[in-house]
RNA sequence: GCGCCCGUAGCUCAGCUGGAUAGAGCAGCGGACUUCUAAUCCGCAGGCCACAGGUUCGAAUCCUGUCGGGCGUACCA
């Protein structure tokens, strides 16, 4: 049979198939029939208003358009039972009893996953986020990302993607060194007021110089021994975010380092770089001070300022590794390279994409490279923001908001519950105290109720029937029965449609109205009635299929769903 | 100054590739447990969708401007 997915596809082909029976070419470019979801029960299942928007183009009144397009294929749309116009002109349709007790068998038997397109046909995509330099533990806004980036890949991989995750990082520069210098001043007993200008004061890099001595013993000093500090910090930092990253669950398949990518590839981008004409001049000119100090003339390719990508002491800034690391991505043959960022980096990433695309041309880069910037989340405690800063060593650490927070569940829910581009507060003492009336409880404790009633069922000898029979949509006539059927043949749909648009966020919601269904159903339905076996069975069904889709939306969003609460 | 993002119910936010009466959670008020988990459900109340113009048969949604908030505007990352 069908998916979810499939039906509309095929139904919006045998739509357009009419339009073009009946007006032929006359509208050539018309708009391509789409069925969505009518929000309105009074108004069907599924709608399509491409008699509208043919209204303007043929000069014909919507609802004889609708009328006629329906004259043509009515009896010929699979799944559906019932179609109307209604309103200026909306093409309504119903799905058929049997259609909706099929696919909510085939999902309680089969599972979510088995219902979603394979858009991705195992090509493989790479999603790098986080990729915070090691110079203190992960923040609050970190775990934005950390959360974000993890679940875009698990919905990429729920329809077909091979995905790697990837977490990029600094490892030289000025930044290190500022860090190797503060764990200097912690190691020789000073106090805050020797740390440099600019550098670390987290608590953290007195428990490392603390072990530093331990390892190392007391003679080193920072003048003679700075790479033995920085090593050191790095090597304390990585550990610190990989364990950070493991409170929420959070795996990557790499570390990449610029140290490196540098020899691999950054000369060789400044290369590639260099060979591309822009307005008849080079896009990469030297500085007339020195021939090392190069700039890239990023006003020739529609950004505010030229920059600079090599220093005179031949050093690199920031954009010139990024720019090679892309360049990298592109090489290893990704077929779609996903960046998340938050949007302190939204300037440097647009710089990022134009020299690519100057190298590789607009339309490769378009086409494989996907850039989700997300906006920052200010910490409420205590109905105070909190100014965070790593170097100041003042910010809540995401070690410390998971344990808030209470668990890792809570934490990514609440995170997916914004869009990346809307602005988030995080109200700590609201995350903490609310943990009963928390949406993920609400959504946990449907599944757990689930859970309870498959329980009560299996002692009761009922069984979830394993293959689509008639009489399975006889029971299930009524009118909470057939609601939940709806929303439940609706999940796969809307699942597919959030990992097209990478949109995570829209899953919570999806749950959210899931949990709701199923809560409602359960209130004025009885589920397991040994008198009525049969009708026993449908229902469990029913319940079967909701837990299958609740445990499937949560999974891709890394939250657990338990059985009992 | 310039660029990008946001401004929807008392609070936190969905909805934004234009469509049929603007949604949810929390907070408020009123109801529902001898029955598979009341961490639930049902009802009431709450809105010039920041403001002003424009495009359209139709705008919270698209365009322009204004105001308010965030981020960026480093040879830091």
């Amino acid at each position: 049979m069908m998916s979810p997915v499939q039906l509309r596809t095929e139904l919006a082909r045998r739509l357009d198939r009419s339009i073009k029976d009946i007006w032929g070419d006359s509208s050539p470019d018309g708009p391509h029939a789409e069925v969505s979801r009518s929000d309105n029960l009074e108004f069907g299942d599924l709608s399509c208003n491409t008699p509208l928007k043919l209204a303007g183009i043929l000069r014909e009144n919507p609802r004889r358009i609708a009328e006629r397009i329906l004259d043509d294929c009515r009896g010929d749309l699979p799944g559906i039972s019932a179609v109307s116009v209604d309103g200026p002109g909306f093409i309504n349709m119903t799905l058929s009893q049997g259609h909706l007790a099929e696919v909510c068998l085939n999902l309680a038997v089969k599972g979510l996953k088995a219902h979603l397109p394979d858009t991705g046909r195992g090509r493989s995509a790479l999603v790098e986020f986080v990729s915070s330099n090691p110079t203190g533990p992960l923040t609050v806004g970190h775990c934005r990302q950390a959360v974000l980036g993890d679940a875009i890949s698990n919905l990429l991989e729920a329809v077909g993607w091979k995905v790697s995750r990837e977490y990029y990082y600094n490892d030289g520069g000025r930044q290190m060194r500022l860090l190797g210098e503060s764990l200097s001043v912690r190691y020789a007993g000073g106090d805050g007021s020797d740390i440099p200008e600019g550098g670390y004061r987290g608590d953290y890099l007195t428990r490392w110089a603390g072990e530093l001595r331990e390892s190392m013993g007391d003679g080193l000093d920072w003048e003679r021994d700075r790479d033995s500090f920085i090593g050191f910090a790095e090597e304390k930092a990585m550990e610190m975010i990989r364990e950070d990253l493991s409170l929420l669950g959070i795996e990557f398949d790499r570390f990449f380092s610029e140290s490196e990518l540098i020899p691999l590839g950054v000369e060789a981008a400044i290369d590639g770089l260099s060979a591309v004409e822009v307005d008849g001049g080079r896009l990469v000119y030297s500085d007339p001070s020195s021939p090392v100090k190069l700039w890239i003339r990023f006003t020739a390719l529609g950004r505010p300022k030229d920059r600079v990508i090599r220093r005179e002491d031949g050093s690199y800034t920031y954009r010139m590794p990024d720019i090679a690391y892309h360049m990298d991505k592109f090489r290893r043959g990704y077929d779609m390279i996903v960046d998340v960022f938050g949007a302190d980096h939204l300037d440097t990433s647009r710089d990022v994409v134009a020299a690519l695309e100057a190298i590789m041309g607009e339309r490769e880069v378009s086409r494989r490279l996907k850039v989700v910037i997300h906006q920052f989340v200010t910490l409420l405690r205590g109905g105070e923001r909190i100014k965070m800063s790593t170097r100041s060593g003042e910010y809540v650490t995401l070690a410390e908001l998971v344990e808030e927070a209470g668990s890792a569940d809570v934490t990514r829910y609440l995170f997916l519950t914004r869009r990346p581009d809307a602005h988030m507060d995080f109200d700590l003492d609201l995350a903490r105290k609310e943990s009963g009336e928390n949406p993920v409880y609400y959504v946990q404790y449907a599944h757990a109720r689930i859970s309870g009633i498959l329980r009560t069922a299996e002692e009761a000898g009922i069984r979830v029937p394993v293959e689509y029979t008639d009489g399975l949509a006889g029971p299930l006539s009524g009118d909470h029965e057939r609601e939940l059927m709806r929303l439940l043949e609706s999940v796969p749909v809307e699942v597919a449609s959030c990992a097209e648009s990478m949109e995570p966020h829209k899953l919570t919601e999806l749950l959210s109205v899931l949990a709701t269904g199923f809560h409602r159903f359960y209130q004025h339905v009885r589920v397991v009635d040994v008198e009525d076996p049969s009708g026993s069975s449908a229902r469990l069904m029913l319940c079967q299929a909701c837990r299958q889709c609740i445990a499937g939306v949560l999974s891709v969003l890394g939250v657990s769903a338990p059985d009992r609460m």
